[in-house]
Order: C-alpha cells, then sequence, then structure tokens
DNA sequence: AGGCATATTGGCTAGGTGGCCAATGCCCGA
DNA sequence: TCGGGCATTGGCCACCTAGCCAATATGCCT
C-alpha cells in the first residue's frame, strides 16, 4: 500500500499448541517485514522471553497452561505499559475481548480471520504505537445482554458450578443464605438464565466460565 | 529413517480457523513427501472437497461451524471406509477421542503434540493403510470414571444444561417426571456430580456438552 | 446532593430436588 | 440360562430453589 516500507517488525508467539506455533511461524516468515525472534507455550517462558528479547509486538494467545493469557497480557503491560500486545486466539467470547481490552492489549484478532487480516492488524498495532484499539474481528456475538457480572456474581457462579447450595455459598463466602440467593438471582437475571443449572451453560458459553 | 521413500501423499486439511489452515499448509508443504491438495473449513465444503479430490490422508478438526467434525468423520467412512482421516484436533476430550476412534478414524493427534509427531503420525496413517488404531496423543486425562453416559442419559444432560427441571424433562421425552429423575441420578452418579448444576460443568469439561 | 449499581439481610410460599425404599420388561454377553 | 445394564415407574421426606414483598449501607458518577 504505502511506500514506507519500515523497518522489519520483530514479532513473539504465544501459543500452547506447537502444531499452531510452528505453521504460524512458518506463515509469517514467508511474509516479507516480519520476523519471528521468540516463542513461548506457556505464561512464565512467556514473560521470560519477552523480558529477554523486547519484541515489537507479542501475538499471545488467552488460553495457555497455567495461567490465562490474559493474566499474560496483564504482567506485561505492568512491567512496560509501551508493549505493544496483538491477542491472537480462537475465542470468540465477548468476555475474552473486553478483559483483553481493558488489560490494554492494542488489538485482538480471532483465528477466524483470513491471514491478510492478521498481517494488517500487525502492521497496525506496529505502527500505530499509541493506539489502543485496533480489532480484527468482524463483530462480536450479537447476542448482547450488555448486562456484566460484578466481581461478587462471578465468584458465586464459580460456585455454581461446582454445584453448590445457596447455604454452602454463604458458608464459603461468609455471607448469609440470604444474600448468596440475592448473587444467584442478580447471575440469572444478568444472563438469561430460568435456573441456576442454565446459568452455568450461560457461563460456559459467553466465556465466563472457562473449563 | 527407511529407504522406501513412497510417494508423495496427497493430504487435505478440514478446521475451521484460516490462519490454523494457512499455518498447516505452509509446515507440511516445506516438509518433503506431503502435498496438500484441498483445504475446507467447514463440514459441507470437506465432503464436497473429499469427493472431489479423493485424498490420501484427511486432516480433520473437530470444531467445526455447522456440523461436527466426527460427523464429517462418519460420512466420509460412509462413503468410502477405506478413507484414511486422522484427526487433529484441540480438544483433550476423552469423549471426543472415543467418538471419533468408534466413527473409524485412523488416527488422532492434538495440536498440542510437536509437528515432528503430527508428520510422522501422517505418515504411519498413510503406509498402514488397514490398522486402525494409531494415536498422536501421550495420554487422555487420566480422571478415568469409565463411565459412559447412555443415549438416553445425553438427551437428559443436554435437557438439563438448558435448565429444564425433572417435570419438563419428562414431558419433552415423552417419559414420566419419575423416570425423568432417574436418568439424572445415573447422571449425577456417572459424572461424579453431587447436584445437575455440577453435572452440567463436568458434561462440558468432559467433552460431552459442548459449547 | 441525588441517582444508581452493588452488597448485605429478612420472611413467605409453591414448587423442584435428590436420597431412600421398591418393582417390571428388554436385550446382550458370559 | 443367568446375570447385568438399560429404560421405565411409584411413594416418602428433608432440603433447596426462586419468585414475591421488603430494608440498609456503601460506594461512584454526575
Amino acid at each position: 500500500m504505502s511506500g514506507k516500507a519500515g523497518r522489519t517488525i520483530r514479532l513473539m508467539l504465544v501459543d500452547d499448541h506447537p502444531v499452531m506455533r510452528a505453521g504460524l511461524a512458518n506463515l509469517l516468515s514467508g511474509e516479507p517485514g516480519f520476523s519471528v525472534v521468540a516463542q513461548a507455550s506457556d505464561a512464565l517462558s512467556a514473560l521470560a522471553c519477552w523480558r529477554e528479547h523486547k519484541p515489537d509486538v507479542v501475538l499471545l494467545d488467552i488460553s495457555l497452561p497455567g495461567l490465562d493469557g490474559i493474566e499474560v497480557l496483564r504482567q506485561i503491560k505492568a512491567d512496560e505499559p509501551q508493549a505493544r500486545v496483538l491477542m491472537l486466539t480462537s475465542s470468540e467470547a465477548k468476555e475474552d475481548y473486553r478483559q483483553s481490552m481493558s488489560a490494554g492489549a492494542a488489538g485482538y484478532v480471532t483465528k477466524s480471520v483470513d491471514p491478510d487480516v492478521l498481517f494488517a492488524a500487525i502492521r497496525g498495532v506496529f505502527e500505530r504505537q499509541g493506539v489502543a484499539e485496533q480489532t480484527g474481528l468482524g463483530c462480536l456475538d450479537g447476542d448482547e445482554s450488555g448486562e456484566t457480572l460484578s466481581q461478587r456474581e462471578q465468584e458465586v457462579l464459580n460456585l455454581l458450578r461446582q454445584g453448590f447450595s445457596n447455604g454452602e455459598i454463604g458458608k464459603l463466602l461468609g455471607i448469609s443464605r440470604r444474600t448468596a440467593r440475592a448473587h444467584v438471582s442478580a447471575i440469572l437475571r444478568k444472563l438469561g438464565a430460568s435456573a441456576r443449572t442454565e446459568a452455568v451453560t450461560r457461563g460456559f458459553e459467553k466465556g465466563i466460565l472457562k473449563i
């Protein structure tokens, strides 16, 4: 497009699937202007790699063994707020998108986009270093209810999924059974569920709960 | 390894993520003896592609938009029982493995293996055409409870996740509330859950339920 | 300051849950 | 043929659920 070739973009890949990493590295190496300088398959080595190589752009997956990719993102940004991290994940969950962006991701691209779009996203993230919003995904789930679960509600939902009753939830959180019930009711309302069982399903579907 | 070079293996890739497909195609093309002759991103075009190209080996992902990868596998095998299909998926769920193998997959490799292992698996599948068992995964979840849900129980679990009560499940299945309850009890026992809410979670965790 | 979401707690009530006792018929593999 | 798993159904009972009526304290944003 532009005559401005720019220098080679030094990339770091973080993905827990070797097949994906190798494929991606191959793909990116074949594209002029990109150079994969580091790869990591888990949160810990990702952080170590980051500190060692300080790549121009990090391509970061969300589902990682151990620490969450979003947590890795937070730590990288805490380390260096200028870091440019492009989330590259198969998760189409709005929750992941929201959390990534508010944790400081420079962009969010799902693996369901064409390679060209990915390349463009990487260049975009690299060039406008300061800009934050740079999304490569068409449009997340349209089933928008808008309601976000509060911190407490997410805690309760995580107990719900384990099959605890309201009374047990109350004991575990040090609150009364009545309060736990109020939280459950709020969860049902926000997730549009008619029963706690459905709320758990909704939680998984929306990416609030993870396997 | 062997001096027996064999002819080039004609591969077909089925994966819903373009980034994955492109990366994989790149990776495989760089490996001598492999040739990617077709790619598909969904069940329908996968079947059409299969009939048109009749590749030596199909690399098939399970999570596909629309029809399940396992369903695609079933249809391919129905079309031609000799077809060699190697499942290549990120799912570590025993349920997916079990279903794939009983549907006639020539092998099951997760994306968490090294590319070399994948290459070896492809060659293995291609060479011993008749052999069925050829697994590339170390060992699936060891949290083996052994108990498999019956057809009816899976139906009930799918209603459970939607928040239906025992009475509603009974009406939907045309059985009595008491029978629905018996199925739920069996599900709880088999999944090691103490409440239906936990049973749903277990279903997602074990891959019996899908998002 | 006033409004709004959040977190906390209470009682009442119809209905749902899941463990326990139990039974019948079917089909399949040993 | 004799289990054993499966699908089906029944009652009893202590407990749990989720809707309804409510209240109070904390924050944060305008």
